[in-house]
DNA sequence: CTGCACACTTAGTATCAGCAGA
DNA sequence: TCTGCTGATACTAAGTGTGCAG
């Protein structure tokens, strides 16, 4: 089956020459070749979305040859020698294997529903373009500045032979520069801990645990680590206590009035079976889920097994009543119980709120804090997480289907050896307790949807995160003294005769130059999202002269879709990797893997692998715009500037965000809103040429013409639109000021006041009315003279300027993500550099929690650091 | 190799909390 | 003074990459 029929196909040699393609071409006709013209060569289906299945044939191949041959296209190429005629004379090549694609894990995709449009509006893309050219002036800076570092680099080491060390070696790899420290601070303690302050403890007592966390915060120590790295990384603590896992509560039943109707009829069912309508029930607002067929169907499932498991549903008579059809079942009532519970509970007077919150604490309070190598440290994750419905992102197969409660039985607790074991609850038992100090998570369990290890582990202000989060950026910056060869290699290896060599350097090409993820092969139980080694047939398509288009869906089924100009080799390459008989569904890198990718990368450096490219794009690209910027300007511009950078990294990195459904109103709320300014702009005008009509000779009758968009229309909708909202804001003041006289005891106003109230608003109209007959407007304010009215005007105008930069701003913003490369891809360093360069408080860009996760960066780096 | 188990980072979104503006 | 919005945080899904057994 489709097996043995990928495998065919992919083993196919590679006997690419121009006559031969010549020959295929004519003879061939049973795949189509690819022809290139102007335009879409192999457009995805109808616009239909790239992962969009419409047969299942995911990845079986066509059985249709077994000999076709990958082969040059396009007679344009005279660089381009057939393939197979220079392979032999390649050297070292392992040729045995060199052309037989790796064996891919075989996928059989059930057949599936056409895919539900992923989004139709296909968001043009006009920043790239920019994005592109900025990237390449980029990157010749990076060329530069790799070779003067290898360059200072061999210097400075020779140097440091004869001296002994020089402390400022920020710029050099991680290895070497705690290889040479050691040597250096070897004297000195090996954990350098200052003892800062003391600090009163306001936390009381969570009943004598064995991890007594808050006795130990009234000595809070500050853990320097980053002033003394050691790169062993293997064992990762020497003793660890903690308080192990919060665990879910207990599923408090419904009350007896609310149930699920079944068939138009209120049925029981048992709690377990209960719980699990409730987690469907609690969840109709959440349209993205309960509209997913798939997600319904497998709720439904699960909710069925449950159902029939424990004795069906009985009805007000006791009868038993056999839940069959989804479409059946009505869980409104449950849901509207829910919903009801959360508006209570907003509705809870804020010192209760306060009350509860505070035995909350209470509870959490044991968790929240472990003793890692004799520090305290937070605890990131310490509460179980709760049964419900699994929400599978984009058409994951199993997304629905329920989550089942952790049992105790299910948890490993990993914590130090002579620590007391936190006790699992009375009657259980952990799984297991171990004393791994090679690993960092203190509790750890499987999930029951995809077997996934689920970890709890320290939060990102602990000295290890930390620790992972500077190795992480170092590692970056030593990419910086290698890119330029790197670049080098991949662009000579463009046109290498090894296929599987050529598919990768392509590869690298893309990760390097798209910041695409490494791409890692899926299973079947997963969404069908890909990275750049598992890119498919139908995610790019090709466009003359050297266009590629992407279209498919990243991470999280986050769609990309850039148009990108590239190299001409690569879109050859490009051309060749998906020649026929490759189709629909069939791997671009066919010969390539994240692992083998990766591996070729480690010859290059130590840890380089995929993902380092994403880290150091990110975090170099930012470094340069923040470099280039003017020491001018004041504050808020600075701050604007700085997001501006950071939307280049995020678009970068392709970090999206739902557009949030009041996104449109709000937008043209907005520019509703700049439209009146305006308007009121040119009634400004239309006053001073009331006040003096000689005005329309001296400055033009243009002057005090009203803009074309505001027709009479727009005006009167605009009037009445006022008018109306006067009535409104008369009408509202009204009701408040009774209520209050309510409260005093007093008698409310009587009808006769609002209608003399209201007449304000009526006094509105009528103005309007008369300025849309006389085309003229009355002089407003006191005292108006043309200077006054013009200085009004310049206030408009300033305000018009203000909305339309955060309408932009906002427009532009919607679906660009920012915080994901701020947290995780720009090195935080940057960052402080800039806040110290310019002076401006670190709190702008930094919140609380990032300013403690980074706490590291801020405390290590000064002026001059440099990425 | 290759496939899987495992550990850890990265990611978007739900929800909370605080604050500006009506 | 309340409300609606926004930014911060909590949550957990979904990636990457390593190492080991077969």
């Amino acid at each position: 089956m489709a097996n043995s029929n990928k495998h065919a196909v992919k083993s196919a040699a590679i006997v690419s020459s121009r006559d031969k393609a010549m020959d295929e071409h004519t003879s061939g006709g049973l795949q189509p070749g690819i022809s290139i013209q102007n335009g879409p060569v192999d457009s995805p289906q109808n616009g239909r979305s790239t992962n969009g299945e419409s047969n299942g044939r995911r990845k079986s191949r066509t059985s249709l040859t077994q000999k076709k041959t990958y082969k040059e296209m396009t007679s344009s190429d005279e660089d381009d020698e057939p393939l197979s005629k220079r392979r032999k004379t390649a050297v070292e090549e392992d040729s045995s294997d060199d052309d037989v694609p790796l064996a891919k894990k075989a996928l059989k995709k059930l057949p599936k529903p056409s895919a539900s449009q992923i989004g139709e509006k296909d968001t043009k893309v006009p920043i790239k373009k920019r994005l592109i050219e900025q990237k390449a002036q980029i990157e010749k800076k990076a060329e530069v500045t790799a070779k003067k570092i290898r360059a200072e680099d061999s210097k400075a080491t020779k140097k440091r032979k004869v001296k002994d060390e020089s402390d400022s070696d920020d710029d050099r790899p991680l290895a070497k520069s705690a290889k040479t420290k050691k040597t250096a601070n070897g004297t000195k303690s090996t954990v350098s801990k200052t003892k800062v302050k003391a600090e009163a403890s306001p936390v009381k007592k969570g009943k004598g645990k064995a991890v007594s966390t808050d006795d130990d915060a009234d000595e809070e120590e500050e853990n320097r680590w980053w002033e003394n790295m050691n790169n062993d990384t293997s064992v990762k603590w020497k003793t660890l206590e903690h308080n192990g896992v919060l665990l879910a509560p207990e599923y408090v039943p419904l009350p007896r009035d609310v149930k699920l109707i079944y068939k138009e009829e209120p049925v029981t069912l048992d709690v377990q079976a209960e719980e699990v309508a409730g987690f469907y029930g609690a969840m109709l607002n959440s349209t993205v889920n309960v509209s997913n067929a798939t997600f319904n169907k497998n709720f439904f499932s699960d909710f069925k097994k449950i159902v029939s498991k424990t004795g069906h549903a009985k009805n007000s008579k006791g009868e038993v009543v056999k839940i069959e059809h989804f479409k059946d079942c009505d869980f409104t009532k449950i849901f509207e119980y829910y919903d009801a519970e959360r508006e209570r509970k907003k509705a809870i007077p804020s010192a209760d709120k306060k009350a509860i919150k505070a035995k909350k604490d209470e509870i959490e309070q044991p968790y929240m804090f472990c003793k890692w190598n004799g520090i305290k440290e937070k605890v990131g994750n310490f509460r179980v997480e709760p049964p419900g419905l699994f929400r599978g992102r984009g058409e994951h197969p199993k997304t629905g289907h329920v989550k089942t409660r952790v049992k105790p039985e299910q948890i490993t607790i990993n914590i130090g050896k002579g620590a007391k074991v936190p006790p699992p609850p009375p009657g259980h038992k952990w799984k297991e307790v171990k004393h791994d100090d090679t690993a960092t998570w203190l509790a750890m369990w499987q999930e029951n949807i995809n077997g996934n290890h689920k970890y709890v582990m320290l939060a990102a202000n602990s000295a290890i995160k930390g620790q992972s989060d500077y190795k992480k950026f170092e590692k970056a910056r030593e990419l910086k003294k290698h890119i330029d060869r790197i670049r080098k290699d991949y662009t000579k290896d463009l046109k290498v005769e090894s296929m599987a060599d050529r598919q990768r350097a392509t590869a690298i090409y893309l990760i390097d130059k798209l910041a695409l993820r490494a791409g890692n092969e899926k299973g079947d139980d997963e969404a069908e999202t890909v990275g750049c080694c598992s890119l498919k047939f139908e995610h790019v398509t090709l466009r003359l002269p050297k266009t590629l288009v992407f279209d498919f869906l990243g991470k999280d089924s986050i769609r990309f879709h850039q148009e990108v100009e590239v190299d001409p080799q690569v879109f050859k390459n490009m051309k060749i990797f998906k020649k026929a008989p490759k189709t629909k569904g069939d791997d671009i890198f066919d010969r390539l893997n994240t692992a083998g990718l990766n591996k070729h990368l480690a010859t290059y450096m130590t840890g380089l692998t995929a993902k380092v490219f994403r880290t150091y794009n990110a975090s170099w690209t930012m470094a340069t715009l923040l470099k280039e910027m003017k020491p001018t300007g004041t504050v808020p511009e600075r701050v604007k500037e700085y997001n501006d950078a950071n939307r280049t990294v995020a678009i970068l990195c392709n970090h999206k965000r739902t557009v949030g459904a009041a996104h449109d109103t709000q937008m043209t709320k907005m520019l509703e809103k700049i439209k009146g300014l305006r308007y009121e702009q040119w009634r400004t005008r239309m006053m001073m040429l009331n006040l003096e009509p000689k005005l329309k000779k001296s400055r033009g009758a243009e002057y005090f013409e009203r803009p074309e968009d505001l027709d009479d229309e727009w005006v009167e909708q605009h009037q009445a639109a006022e008018v109306e909202e006067k009535r409104q804001k008369i009408q509202k003041k009204f009701e408040n000021d009774n209520k209050k006289r309510e409260e005093n005891g007093e008698k409310p106003l009587p009808e006769k006041e609002l209608k003399e109230r209201l007449e304000d608003a009526d006094e509105l109209a009528k103005k309007y009315r008369k300025e849309n007959k006389s085309k003229k407007v009355e002089p407003e304010g006191k005292g108006p003279t043309v200077e006054k009215l013009e200085a009004t005007y310049d206030k408009l105008e300033q305000r018009i300027e203000n909305a339309k930069l955060q309408a932009d701003d906002k427009e532009e913003n919607k679906e660009v993500a920012l915080g994901t490369s701020k947290i995780n891809y720009i090195d935080p360093r940057l960052t402080v550099v800039f806040v110290k360069k310019f002076n401006v408080p670190i709190e702008r860009f930094f919140s609380k929690t990032l300013r403690e996760k980074f706490d590291w960066a801020i405390k290590s780096v000064d002026e001059d650091w440099e990425f």
